[in-house]
DNA sequence: ATCATAGTTAAGCGCAGAATGAACTATTGC
DNA sequence: GCAATAGTTCATTCTGCGCTTAACTATGAT
């Protein structure tokens, strides 16, 4: 078991692998090309790392026509990737960091079932600057016209504060450093979204794509450019 | 964040790196010397390896006169060591295969909140090989003796089984690839284990020693030689 | 004091394995 | 058909980084 082990960390530890690797963690499929690019690296080489993650079972590849996509085999990758990135050494943050502006948002994922990515985090920050919710001694509360919001969004916030599980908390996002809501708060918006489909779930993975209703949606609610 | 993720990825990467990493596994602290044995290199080779696991802040030391001891600065560490063993491709394995003479018992770990490592699955043998409990289409069941032996233990099993939560089930060891059982079952030997000290909590890991009176009763009850 | 053990630091070597170059197959579009 | 794009394979080059040799400090034992 020993050496598996190490075979496996070496796998992901090389640079360009853990590049292609964290390239992947949006749950998205990429082409060979389009990793070559976005890991920065020639055909040949992704070619051959791509071929020892395969051979690892780390990835698998589905053919269309032909390009090729690569995503991971299953979630247990995604999942071993996140705890390796909870390890990275925490900057210095200052508190007073601005917000940086987001460039249009591709992706999401989900935490286990609220929504956490570039999007859980803009949502929340949407929530945020519209006085939705706000920010008290490291919680969130809902304001009075928050209420309305919910309520004309069709989600019945009486019905969620009676569960036993907690109402609504920040929770931070392990990529974005940033926080967002969770709770029975976050679940009863991301299924709204899900049954509206606005999002949709992907099978092997954690992604989580936005169709083109929910793009207007996210602009509409939250004023969110995707 | 992305050159960060590569940095601690090839950090971990190091074939060296990770068999020190393995091996501090088990929870307990090792000093640098046992460590160049255990992975099989020099002193100044470790010296050089463990200074870097330091600066990235995955380990911490802690000296005692002339030797320093090594171990995980936080379980987070732990989790994400787990998590990429998880990853490891699976091995064809025989259902035929006898399960080998384990070596004697020097540690065992958590798994939240039941037993695992080599403890868990010595005793879960132990509780099979004994027929206190008996497997039936992949889950464990409690027989008439094994009643009587988990009353005369102390532990109350009609309480059990009016919880919500799963009663008993097989959970598979990630390390040992051996099944130990979980469920409340599984938390009120735990328990029992502890209040009883025969095991004892660490600090700032997963790990669990047993005590000198935990020899015995594992011994007595498990016929477990630690 | 002296020796042994524990651990660190510095400098140069050596090699596994990543990157490159060139030649190849496969699919799409015209 | 031909050209263009996507991806792979193999042989070769090259280089980062781990390992060693050697000299060092520190603690403990006699």
């Amino acid at each position: 078991m020993e050496d598996q082990f190490i075979k496996t960390s070496s796998l992901i530890g090389d640079p360009t692998r853990a590049s292609i690797l964290w390239t992947l963690m949006d749950g998205r499929a990429f082409t060979a090309t389009e990793l070559a690019v976005s890991v920065n690296t020639s055909p040949q080489n992704i070619s051959m790392h791509l071929g020892k993650l395969l051979d690892a079972d780390l990835l698998c590849v589905e053919k269309q026509g032909r390009h090729k996509y690569y995503r991971f085999s299953n979630k247990e990758v995604a999942y071993a990737l996140e705890a390796m990135a909870s390890l990275v050494p925490k900057p210095e943050v200052s508190l007073k960091n601005k917000p940086e502006n987001y460039p249009p948002i591709k992706f999401c994922r989900t935490c286990y079932d609220h929504l956490t990515g570039k999007i859980g985090v803009a949502v929340t920050d949407s929530l945020l600057e519209q006085e939705i919710i706000v920010e008290k001694n490291n919680a969130f509360e809902i304001s009075k016209e928050g209420e309305k919001w919910f309520s004309d969004l069709g989600i019945n916030l009486e019905e969620a504060q009676k569960q036993k599980r907690i109402f609504l908390k920040p929770c931070l996002d392990w990529s974005e450093r940033r926080n967002h809501i969770a709770g029975s708060v976050g679940t009863l918006l991301f299924n709204k979204m899900i049954n509206e489909d606005w999002l949709r779930k992907t099978e092997n993975s954690r992604a989580i794509i936005v169709t083109g209703k929910g793009e207007a949606a996210l602009l509409k609610y939250f004023k969110i450019v995707v």
